[in-house]
DNA sequence: TTTAAATCGGACAAATATGTCCTAATAAAA
DNA sequence: TTTTATTAGGACATATTTGTCCGATTTAAA
């Protein structure tokens, strides 16, 4: 579904807002032991998050990842899976074709549409908040 | 959503059943130029669609792909993707945690469950004779 | 029996995704 | 001011996916 730099972005950003709800600032090494990832490709992920404002970055000893709090309200996975994959998930063809569109739709096409679209919906509708919210309480986890 | 690879087979499967609809059988060349897919590419995908009994070939002179009408009724797409891609996109965790499940959910664990639920029941209903039916009268197409 | 047209299968090549390493830049604390 | 802990970013390494090439095998037709 996503690719692995994907998956790894909505797991850290997840992190760093259960923690940053806490009031604490976490560091890349924090970062990948609780989500269980590979310390120098979640670097490169969470650069890739900072420069598109889906987390804030503070360099220097005592810095960190963090999200303000307007932000895990606002923040929707969709935004990070557009900063990371881009756009092809919502709107590449099911069978791989360039030109495929209601005109001139592959053999699947209005069943992909629907599918994506409950998909697409699904993002667009879920918060970093709530993202957070059966975590704190040991009902979901973000490694193994 | 799915592989190269699958989207190619998915494609061939499609054109090879439409064609032995009118008792055709295709060469590879033909397929691969029908589907607009690299021929030997191609080639290897058809083996292993070979392989899976999803397609018929036959070599030498005169040989090519071709699937059995009772054939064209029964497979579904769920067995062509299974056969190229596996079961991940039905079993995988959207968040590629390994051992994610109900009891051990991941954040997003019922949301992805759900969607993937409508995926596989799309899949497992969808005939290759149902994927011909618009290709034969120009309502949908395999290339482009 | 020979030739031609086709798939099969192994080895190789290129492109992309995933992952690592090292140095520079930054900022707090000693 | 120096040291230490941190992120930023470029270059590199590895793994996987995608794609190519070529000889072997098969079968129909000449």
């Amino acid at each position: 579904m996503f690719s692995k730099a994907c998956e790894y972005g909505i797991r850290a950003s997840t992190y760093i807002a259960l923690q940053s709800l806490e009031g604490r600032r976490v560091s890349l090494k924090e970062i990948a032991e609780e989500i269980d990832s590979p310390v120098a490709f979640t670097a490169k992920i969470l650069q890739q998050l900072s420069k598109n404002q889906i987390v804030d970055s503070l360099k220097g000893a005592a810095g960190g990842f963090e999200i303000q709090r307007s932000g895990i309200d606002r923040i929707k996975l969709s935004e990070i899976v557009y900063a990371i994959d881009g756009d092809t998930i919502y709107t590449g063809c099911g069978l791989g074709l360039k030109k495929c569109n209601a005109n001139k739709p592959c053999p699947v096409h209005d069943k992909f549409v629907q599918i994506r679209d409950d998909l697409r919906y699904m993002l667009e509708n879920t918060s970093l908040y709530e993202m957070t919210v059966g975590l704190e309480v040991g009902l979901t986890y973000l490694k193994r």
